[in-house]
Formats: structure tokens, C-alpha cells, sequence
RNA sequence: GUGGUUGUAGCUCAGUUGGUUAGAGCAUCAGAUUGUGGUUCUGAGGGUCGUGGGUUCAAAUCCCAUCUGCCACCCCA
């Protein structure tokens, strides 16, 4: 049998792990110093929790179990798979399914846990979910987020604080980005200011194309959907304000003050709350001292398919105009959802998020270089195993680890060259001798791997000549 | 889920209009003073040419299907 592993997954290298590690490492140090605290849940949920969360496209990406035993007792007799609804069968056969992401499972356990919960609850948990989407450059079936939510708190200031989360873990990793914000509530206004309340999803996503596609482009795509001219053009009046908001050439702050206008004379309550809503975190940032390292723009067009979300929205892109990054696809994203939680029986309370996609980051910070090198290797001292006398490194070995440098000793008596080849291939930087001449002398020969410079040192005084 | 594209040794790739036993470099392993590597030399192992069919006297090469990677759409981290 040919090895191999299921599409869109992967094996990770120790040299690979090193450096997801230290990804999943920064993000974990700032979600920790800000007072969030970590949880884990299952990596299969009840397909019922699962199902009707993340929209029709969700659905059909969601990794179904098949049940255990007898997976086809109690179906119709009259069963055909060509007739069947697959929705149908699907429910027969399976109950279980694979997470899609950690918002949805967490909100099944706030509720399942609430008695137990101090709110406002503030938790990350970094674990993998799996979608069965088509793999393609930064997309996997299974991949790492990176979520961080507070969880009954209405404040504003959770928006805030998590998109400062947000610059703060670009900052340590060195990936310059821009920081996308949105309101779904102005999305949500806009539908029912033109007369569509229950299409807000597909006015969304069309929108959210405005950058690829155009004005034209969008207008095609709402007219596919059958939304009439006067509805188009109602639309246009509010958002695509003047020309093409693409080539408008506006900065930002004007085009929010055009579409506040605008929105002004909708006389909308929700666009009105959702624009004050965006403009309260924008101007916070633009007072902030210090400032953020990271841009921060509030894009109008900015949509996310998530049904859940019903205010703010986020989304996090790498600044092309200060890397060489190919990368276009968001590697972090978020937002608030204000009753994610009732369907499980929880009503009325708000929570917030972020998620950051470990995968994609991973993939930019190779593309840029931006690991450290010293991330190479783990091992900092070898011990080479004279058979014998390698009892003798025990002591040693259990000192310098003691200190935190990472140390081993090569397991079998090989020969010399095989054993410093080994420590060449893991780039360890320090090889000791100890055989036979050593332990009469009481001493470990030490040697600097790149230097090549060779040293006696007392077995006491080792660490003090490891740097 | 739709459309396109790709696949030869562990890795990077050669391989003529179909024509003997499919090659190279790097890597691996063994040896070249039995306590010194990253430079050198010698040798070895390793491929059902992604997989399964078909056409042909003959297929890595042509045709079909399928799987994997990649690209666009869709959607998203």
C-alpha cells in the first residue's frame, strides 16, 4: 500500500512545528496578557449544533460522520439514491460532524456551561477545524484558528480591544497589515431601506466583490439575483456614492463621511446605530496614543458570509504596498454576533470575536522570511557517545537542562563522523566529548560547531561557555 | 460544487517523431588513519514513470477514467 493522507491535510516537519509553534506561541502570549483564558471543545460537535449556522455554502462545507453500526437501519424502505434529498438521507445516516469553526462550539458551551461562567467571559482556544472545501494556495480541509471572544459584554470597547489584539500579534510577527472594519448593521438597514430586509446575506456578498469585480460587475450579480433596477440603483446611491468607490479616490474618512450623509437621509435607525457604531471605533483609533502599527480602514464593501455576524465585522489582509506578498486572501477575521447563543436557549447576550488563521500566517511569514533563523534547530549541546563512559554525561546533561539549554546524547556508540553528522544535520551548535580521557581529567571537551574552535573546560564551569 | 492545469528516485529535473535493461545533480547509506563534522575521493541502495483501463508488434511518451497538487469561480482562516 501506498502511504498517503486524506486531500488538504498535511504533515508538519519538526522544522515546520518550530515554527508553527512559535506562531501559535505569540498569539497565545497576547490573548493571555490581555486577560482572555483558554478552553478547548471537541473536534466533533452534534451535527445539529453544527447545521444552519454558517449559511447554504457552510453547510455543504461542514465534514459529516457517518454513524457507527448499522448506518442504514431505520431508513424508508422505499430508499433511492437518486431521489432521496441528500439533506434527507444525511441526517439519516449521520449525526456528528467535524467542527467548522470554534465560534459556533463556543457558544454551545457557554450555554451548556453558563452556570459555571463569570460573564463578561473572555476565552481563546487555538485548535484545528476542517471545512471540505477545495484545496487550493493558503486553503486546507484542515487547518488552525485562533479565536479569542468575550462573551456578554455589549461594550464597544471589546471591539477595541481585540483589534489592538489584532496589531499587537502582526507587530511581534513582523507581517504588516491592514485592518478591514465593517458594520452589518448598515448592511442590514441598507436591505430593508430598499425594500429586501430578508436578502441582506446576498446584498452582502455582492458587495464584498466590489473590489474584483466593479460597480458593473456587482450590478450584474444583484440583477442575477433578481433584484430590480430601482433597488439597484436605491443601493448605489448609498454605498457606490460617485463613480466607482474603487477608483473614487477618496480616503477613507471622506467616503465615511459621504455615506453618514447618505445614510442620514435614509432615516434607518440600524444603518444610523451601525454607522455611529463604526465611527465611535474609528475615531478611537484615530486619538489612540500610541498609534497603531497597523493600518485601519473601514471598507464599506467589507461583507464576511458568516450569517451569524450582526454588527461589527473584521477582517484582516496583508499590506501589499509594504511587503511583496502574494497572498490576497484574509488571514484573520471576526466580529460580533448578538444571539449566536439563543438558538441554543440563551438569549440576549452579545459576543465578540476574532480568529486568527495559523496556516495562512504561516504561509505569508514564509513567503517573507520573516521566521528568525535561530528557529532552525532545538538542540543547542550534543553529547557524543563513547559507549562506556556515556553514563557519565547524565549529570551533566541534567544541569544544563536545568539552565533551559536544550541538550542529548547521541544514543548509540557510533563513529565519530556519523555522530558529529548528526549534529550538523540538526544544526546543533555545541558538540562535548567525554570519554575515557575526559573522566580522568575531570573535564568535557567542548566544540563551538561553527567555529570549529575546540576547548577543555571543567565539567563544573560547562554552562558558563555556552551561550 | 463548476471549469482549467499538473504528476518521472526522498528533493530538483532530463528523457528525441512511441523503439532495447528510464538518466543526472543533490540527499541517503557504506568505505578511504578505530577520538573530530560541515571541503574531497570511491562505491552502493533507491523508480510497477501518480493509479486503473485502452490503442499499438512496442507506451514515461497517444486516448479515456480516477487520485493528488496548483489556478480561476464559489466561499473563507
Amino acid at each position: 500500500m501506498k502511504p498517503s493522507i486524506p486531500k488538504g491535510t498535511r504533515d508538519f516537519s519538526p522544522q515546520e512545528m518550530v515554527k508553527r509553534n512559535y506562531i501559535f506561541d505569540t498569539i497565545r502570549q497576547v490573548y493571555q496578557g490581555h486577560g482572555y483564558q483558554p478552553i478547548e471543545t471537541p473536534a466533533m460537535e452534534n451535527l445539529e449544533t453544527l447545521m444552519g449556522k454558517y449559511g447554504e455554502e457552510g453547510d455543504r462545507l461542514i465534514f459529516k460522520i457517518l454513524n457507527s453500526g448499522n448506518y442504514l437501519e431505520g431508513l424508508p424502505d422505499d430508499l433511492s439514491f437518486t431521489t432521496y434529498p441528500l439533506a434527507q438521507l444525511t441526517k439519516h445516516i449521520s449525526e456528528k460532524a467535524l467542527r467548522y469553526d470554534l465560534t459556533v462550539p463556543f457558544a454551545r458551551y457557554v450555554v451548556q456551561h453558563r452556570n459555571d461562567i463569570t460573564f463578561p467571559f473572555k476565552r481563546y482556544q487555538i485548535q484545528p477545524v476542517w471545512r471540505a472545501d477545495r484545496p487550493q494556495k493558503g486553503r486546507y480541509r484542515e487547518f488552525y484558528q485562533c479565536d479569542a471572544d468575550v462573551i456578554g459584554s455589549d461594550s464597544l470597547l471589546n471591539e477595541v480591544e481585540l483589534i489592538q489584539i489584532i496589531d499587537e500579534v502582526f507587530t511581534k510577527l513582523g507581517v504588516p497589515v491592514i485592518i478591514k472594519i465593517n458594520n452589518r448593521k448598515i448592511l442590514q438597514g441598507i436591505a430593508e431601506y430598499i425594500g429586501k430586509p430578508d436578502r441582506m446575506i446576498d446584498i452582502a456578498t455582492a458587495l464584498d466583490k466590489l473590489d474584483k469585480i466593479g460597480t458593473e460587475g456587482v450590478r450584474d450579480e444583484l440583477r442575477q439575483k433578481g433584484f430590480s433596477k430601482e433597488q439597484i440603483e436605491k443601493l448605489e446611491g448609498l454605498i457606490l456614492s460617485q463613480n466607482d468607490y474603487s477608483k473614487s479616490g477618496h480616503s477613507q474618512v471622506a467616503l465615511l463621511r459621504i455615506q453618514r450623509e447618505n445614510f442620514i437621509n435614509t432615516n434607518s435607525e440600524v444603518i444610523k446605530l451601525g454607522a455611529d457604531e463604526l465611527h465611535y471605533i474609528k475615531s478611537m483609533f484615530n486619538s489612540l496614543h500610541p498609534p497603531m502599527y497597523s493600518k485601519i480602514q473601514v471598507d464599506p464593501s467589507l461583507a464576511r458570509g458568516l450569517n451569524y455576524y450582526t454588527g461589527t465585522i473584521i477582517e484582516v489582509k496583508v499590506d501589499n504596498t509594504k511587503s511583496a506578498s502574494q497572498f490576497t486572501s484574509s488571514i484573520c477575521g471576526g466580529g460580533r454576533y448578538d444571539d449566536l447563543t439563543g438558538i441554543f436557549g440563551l438569549p440576549n447576550v452579545s459576543g465578540v470575536g476574532i480568529s486568527f488563521g495559523a496556516d495562512r500566517i504561516y504561509d505569508v511569514m514564509e513567503e517573507l522570511k520573516l521566521f528568525p533563523p535561530q528557529f532552525i534547530t532545538s538542540t543547542k549541546v550534543l553529547f557524543i557517545n563513547f559507549g562506556e563512559e556515556a553514563k557519565h554525561c547524565f549529570p551533566l546533561l541534567k544541569e544544563l537542562r536545568k539552565a533551559g539549554i536544550n541538550s542529548e546524547l547521541y544514543p548509540d556508540a557510533a563513529k565519530i563522523k556519523k555522530q558529529m553528522d548528526y549534529a550538523n544535520g540538526k544544526q546543533i551548535a555545541y558538540v562535548a566529548f567525554l570519554g575515557a580521557e575526559e573522566v580522568k581529567k575531570g573535564i568535557v571537551k567542548l566544540k563551538n560547531m561553527v567555529t570549529g574552535e575546540e576547548k577543555e573546560v571543567a565539567t563544573g564551569d560547562l554552562i558558563q561557555h555556552i551561550q
